[in-house]
DNA sequence: AACGACACTTACAAAATTGTAAGCTCATGA
DNA sequence: TCATGAGCTTACAATTTTGTAAGTGTCGTT
């Protein structure tokens, strides 16, 4: 769904490269990843659990974030091949490691808003 | 540019309504903001002299971003009345008030990308 | 076998962002 | 006074993200 031939992608690859927080924002930058983030932080969840918890979010964004998510490494699809019920999100290590920042986010957000 | 009336918009709303992290977020997305803001942090800067150091913005969209910032209150734009010269753009306390922030992306960046 | 729940995917449309190229205004300098 | 440069704005197009609606495949239950 990117078009790897475009000006815009071209400028967002050389930012990444030379900016580091950039690359940051990148990952985060979507309408409900920080709130399946935040969730997640709290338990591993299904698919229809998350879509429970965002009413707003449709299905077909929620598999789109999820699978950014998973792309970017900072959440986990976890399956389970032996019993093979519906699977289930869980952080990754990356991910977690996002914890202190979101905060320093949020309380900067309730500071300015 | 913006439709009030779409659910986009409306859900940008509400979740920046109860998400923080989610308002701090959407002040820096924009594809070369925290790139402006960066280069900000050192000194004041006119249009042309940003449009210099970032080569590959273009005029169309430094004034949009430069607009969105003034818009959320990060920068100031300086005219002097009295001699009405070209104007410079500068940090406001609000805008300066992200440079801590800005380094933990960084920082964030640098170890996880 | 039929049915429904769950976890998606697909086709299509609307909206938002970014890019390209050109033009416009005002002040200064030749 | 005419040209030039700085600082924008405008018209239009491409790209990207988000939304709407419907459909698919696999279970487990009835």
């Amino acid at each position: 769904m990117r078009k790897n031939s475009s000006t815009n992608y071209e400028n967002e690859q050389v930012l990444h490269d030379f900016c580091d927080a950039a690359y940051t924002l990148s990952v985060l930058s979507g309408r409900w990843k920080l709130t399946i983030l935040v969730k997640l932080m709290e338990q591993d969840l299904r698919f229809g659990e998350i879509k429970q918890m965002i009413p707003k979010i449709t299905e077909r964004v929620l598999a789109l974030q999820l699978k950014n998510l998973e792309q970017d490494q900072l959440i986990l699809k976890i399956q389970h091949k032996s019993d093979p019920k519906a699977p289930v999100y869980r952080l990754s290590l990356k991910g977690k490691s996002l914890k202190p920042l979101i905060n320093s986010l949020a309380k900067w957000g309730e500071k300015y808003k």
